[in-house]
RNA sequence: GGGCGAUUAGCUCAGUUGGUUAGAGCGUUCCCCUCACACGGGAGAGGUCCAAGGUUCAAGUCCUUGAUCGCCCACCA
């Protein structure tokens, strides 16, 4: 038993030897073949670029609470962690690194390069799984996954192979997003659209053989170098003229037709608009159903290319505005109108995204999205909150397909051959994978053209989208497409837990994936989660989202490493109501560090008490045996603050549990923190701290049993939500002695027997007193050393014997030197010293000089608002709709409440007039 | 252009299915270094729940409209 314990709670050393611990003994692996129900999770794996971040934070404690509530509950439960390759966003950061040393990635070549990127991931990886580990997360290290090992990478040339075969991807030329610094094709999803300040440029098209022109408005004037016509709306009469005819393009010196098209707006610039087919959309679409042809002006770098006469080589905005100078020297520069508009934008390099023609690869994904929406609309898969799940189901219903394909060097290389002789696609015969240069790659390499029996083939250079393998992740880390056991066991996974920011990045693509791809006969069987929740956004004191740019982030790891992980961790559940975003302070951490604190003092109490117990002759031995443990609470002379702190607890259970079935985590912390810091601490040590110490044996054993007792359960229920200061005080208790984890004891049930309202409302009502008594102590200012003489009367006897039976801890902890009970009225009943209920009045006899007119003005206000309550409620019950419609139960409590206030304002009354 | 959410104490936020005196943390006022804890104890103050209508016996909670703020989606050049 520590004696020695330190005064105050310093969490750095023991959290650090505790995550070192759980992390070296491996005690959160499962066996698959352990008997149990499964609870099972998929960590989102952090990308390998950078570090843990407060989101990060955020969503491990609120996962790891939930782990360790459900294993603490007797569950199989798995919690899978691996780390994301992050293709795009690693692949930029690794080209930053050459930049410094002045290299392109070029340069350097495709080995070199993905060997650099290879070292950068291992000290990254190594960086955040070390950051895991001081945060406590009770993950299985043993089934940790990288999204491009051997495995991973397999599940991934699986998937690609039979959605190829199937028919589902397919490889073409279309316009897609290009982002010209990373020289890639993206999604949509990578693509984000910001508001900016632009401008709309008014430009004549001369008709020719006429001197007339066409005017159109345009926010990109260099793509006209691509122009290949001007449309205009079919009924668009003032224009009806030109349709047909040829406009001229002055700068490139061609000729374009004048189409017409439904989809020109009429309402907006002049109605008339250039068609560049090979730069925009829109373009794209009607210069496929008029035929027109699509030139490139473009390079990958988004420099204007040969195709674009003389502005060849130029930077794209550098051409813009020769070409508008130009246009201003030939006339043909109607006006300049400033236009609001939203720019596309790379997510990963905010450079201007440019719509570009190129080949890609995409995946179809209106057959893929239907089980999804099924499996939302019939319940399969429930999504909190609520409200999240229409803008899953509508981002699902208008899905587009999705471009997998990227230029980049870093991620899953696409398995398919182009034959140099017939240029036919090849794929790989099987999605076995081997090992090279310790790195994963396909080897089932076909050895000729499918089509035409050639042996000239390269594979293709693309890589596949990071959220291609992602989309894999609940199963393809489980051993899939292998039939494994852990497969077969864990899968289909119980919850995911994700931010709401990659919803369809991620979360939408896993389910549509996993349903088609998984082996299972149902989509029950199919389905990678059962329960979607979605966690806010961890932002800063005033409510605005963390940026590097704004300078409002906070590192974890130094708030840990400052106030302890416990005090992060409960700090996050707290503020953790579902669908609500939370405003981080470090004032609110302080708070919570001091219940950390708080938590440890108990301890201290217990420990340093039960010690002088012993050293007087207590024996507690058995308090260790869990049939002891099972008897709780221990009777003792009184056992009314046993009875009600059990009735507590067993309801403080009941809520933790319901709160977290939904995800209400803040609910679970309040309701944690208030049993333990109200009425663990503020009542029940309180009222027992001359039991613990007497010198009658019996009733200290049964105080110390029941509160060793109540503070074990205390802290089993804390583990989820501080699994260190809870790990570190348990295997001090007397009633521990070698067990390895409290992880690993069972969280806490409530026994039905526990619960007792008459100890609750007895116990209260002895609070109110005591509540009362120090209440006038405080507003007549009385010495804090002084006890003074006290009278409670009242009409209830039963509350009087009340009262008695409960003398000495009402006298302690009111700080009376005498307590009178009496059935008489007590006279006076004014005075700064008498407080009422509609039950009893309390009375302290001090000598005090009283301040009348004080007194008069708080019972007038007092008086006054009892006053306009009554009046509500009486003319409330007077209204005989509300007689004949509410609920007897409403209005019998209305009744009853209207009584007792009654009874108080007589008092009031009457104190008033005895006093003026 | 669609859609979603928010507006409650000085600040940041809770408030389950409408039901009797609307809560928390911090801050603030007063008293106390009482032998677990000043990261503490005790006692207070502080809110016409954004506005206007409506439904209901009953509205912070449901409906409509508006205001302000925020977010997501969208190929109006």
């Amino acid at each position: 038993m520590p004696s020695e314990i330190a005064k105050a709670y310093e969490p750095q050393e023991i959290e650090r030897r505790w995550a070192q611990a759980w992390f070296e003994e491996k005690l959160y692996h499962p066996l698959a073949e352990a008997p149990g129900t499964v609870f099972s999770i998929a960590l989102p794996p952090p990308n390998v670029t950078g570090s843990i971040h407060i989101g990060h934070m955020l969503e491990h404690t609120q996962i790891d609470i939930l782990v360790r509530w459900r294993r603490m509950q007797g569950f199989k439960t798995l919690w899978l962690p691996g780390i994301d390759h992050a293709g795009i966003a690693t692949q930029v950061v690794v080209e930053r690194q050459l930049a410094k040393e002045g290299l392109k990635r070029e340069q350097i070549g495709r080995e070199e390069f993905e060997r650099r990127v290879w070292q950068w991931k291992a000290e990254s990886g190594d960086k955040i799984k070390s950051q895991m580990i001081r945060l406590g997360v009770s993950c299985d290290w043993m089934r940790e996954r990288f999204t491009l090992d051997p495995p991973m990478y397999r599940a991934v040339m699986e998937s690609f192979l039979r959605l190829y075969r199937e028919g589902l991807i397919y490889r073409g030329r279309y316009m897609t997003n290009w982002c010209p610094r990373c020289q890639t094709a993206l999604s949509d999803l990578e693509t984000v659209h910001e508001p900016r300040e632009g401008k709309l440029w008014f430009i004549r098209y001369p008709i020719k053989d006429s001197s007339e022109f066409i005017t159109v408005a345009t926010t990109r004037p260099e793509t006209m170098l691509g122009d290949t016509a001007v449309a205009v709306h079919p009924q668009a009469e003032r224009y009806a003229k030109f349709i047909g005819k040829k406009a001229i393009l002055s700068l490139m010196n061609r000729e374009i037709p004048i189409i017409s098209d439904d989809a020109v707006d009429r309402e907006f610039g002049t109605g008339a608009v250039k068609v560049t087919p090979a730069h925009d959309p829109a373009d794209f679409a009607m210069g496929q159903r008029h035929k027109l042809p699509e030139i490139d002006i473009m390079t990958p770098d988004a420099r204007i290319s040969a195709a674009g006469g003389p502005y060849a080589g130029m930077e794209r905005f550098a051409a813009r505005e020769k070409i508008v100078e130009d246009l201003k020297a030939q006339g043909l520069l109607e006006k300049i109108a400033p236009h609001q508009m939203s720019v596309a934008i790379c997510d990963r390099c905010k450079t201007i995204v440019e719509p570009r023609l190129s080949i890609q690869w995409f995946c179809k994904m209106q057959p893929l999205a239907k089980p999804a929406i099924e499996a939302v609309e019939s319940g399969l898969l429930s999504i909190t909150p609520e409200n999240q799940k229409k803008i899953f189901l509508d981002w699902l219903t208008n899905i587009r397909d999705w471009c997998i394909s990227r230029q980049l060097w870093w991620g899953h290389r696409i398995p398919i051959w182009h034959c140099g002789n017939c240029g036919a696609m090849t794929p790989a015969r099987d999605s076995r994978v081997e090992v090279v240069n310790g790195r994963a790659q396909i080897a089932s390499v076909p050895e000729k053209c499918e089509k035409c029996g050639s042996s000239k083939l390269t594979q293709d250079p693309d890589v596949l989208d990071t959220w291609f393998s992602s989309g894999l992740w609940p199963f393809s880390t489980l051993g899939w497409p292998d039939n494994t056991e852990d497969l077969r066991v864990f899968y289909p996974t119980s919850l995911l837990i994700s931010g709401y920011d990659i919803l369809f990045f991620w979360d939408a693509r896993m389910v549509m994936l996993g349903l088609h791809l998984t082996r299972g006969e149902t989509p029950a069987q199919r389905i990678p989660f059962r329960k979607l929740y979605l966690h806010g956004i961890v932002r800063d004191p005033h409510g605005i989202k963390m940026s590097k740019t704004r300078g409002n982030v906070v590192d974890p790891v130094e708030i840990i490493e400052k106030h302890g992980t416990d005090a992060l961790r409960f700090t996050l559940s707290v503020m953790a109501a579902p669908g609500g975003d939370i405003a981080l302070s470090e004032e609110r951490i302080l708070s919570y560090r001091a219940f950390a604190n708080k938590i440890w003092n108990a301890a201290r109490f217990l420990f340093f008490n039960f010690e002088k117990a012993e050293a007087a002759g207590l024996k507690l031995d058995e308090l260790a045996a869990p049939e002891i443990r099972a008897k709780a609470p221990y009777s003792a002379a009184d056992s009314l603050p046993h009875r009600w702190i059990f009735s507590r607890l067993a309801r403080v259970l009941e809520q933790i549990d319901a709160a977290l079935e939904e995800f209400r985590f803040h609910e679970a912390a309040h309701v944690i923190y208030h049993f333990f810091w109200g009425d663990f601490c503020d009542w029940y040590i309180e009222w027992l701290k001359p039991q613990i110490a007497s010198e009658n044996l019996d009733e200290a054993r049964a105080a110390w049993r029941n509160l060793f007792a109540v503070f074990e359960y205390a802290l089993r229920l804390l583990h989820p939500f501080m699994p260190f200061i809870t790990e570190d005080l348990w295997h001090r208790l007397p009633q521990r002695s070698g067990a390895k984890s409290i992880s690993l004891e069972a969280f806490p049930k409530a026994n039905p027997q526990w619960t007792d309202s008459s100890a609750e409302q007895q116990f209260a009502f002895l609070q109110e007193i005591i509540g009362m008594a120090r209440n006038i102590h405080a507003e007549m200012k009385l010495d804090p050393k002084a006890k003074v003489a006290a009278d409670l009367s009242s009409q209830d006897p039963p509350l009087l014997e009340l009262a008695e039976r409960n003398r000495e801890p009402l006298m302690r902890l009111a700080r009376l030197s005498e307590l009178k009970t009496t059935r008489e009225t007590l006279s006076p009943a004014s005075g700064p010293a008498v407080r009422s209920t509609a039950q009893f009045d309390l009375r302290i006899r001090s000598s005090e000089t009283r301040d009348i007119p004080g007194e008069i003005a708080k019972l007038k206000k007092e008086e006054e608002r009892l006053k306009k309550d009554i009046e509500q409620k009486q003319s409330r019950l007077a209204d005989s709709a509300f007689r004949e419609r509410a609920p007897s139960k409403i209005i019998e409590g209305l009744e009853a409440t209207v009584s007792e206030r009654q009874r108080e304002y007589e008092k009031i009354v009457s104190r008033l007039a005895e006093l003026s």
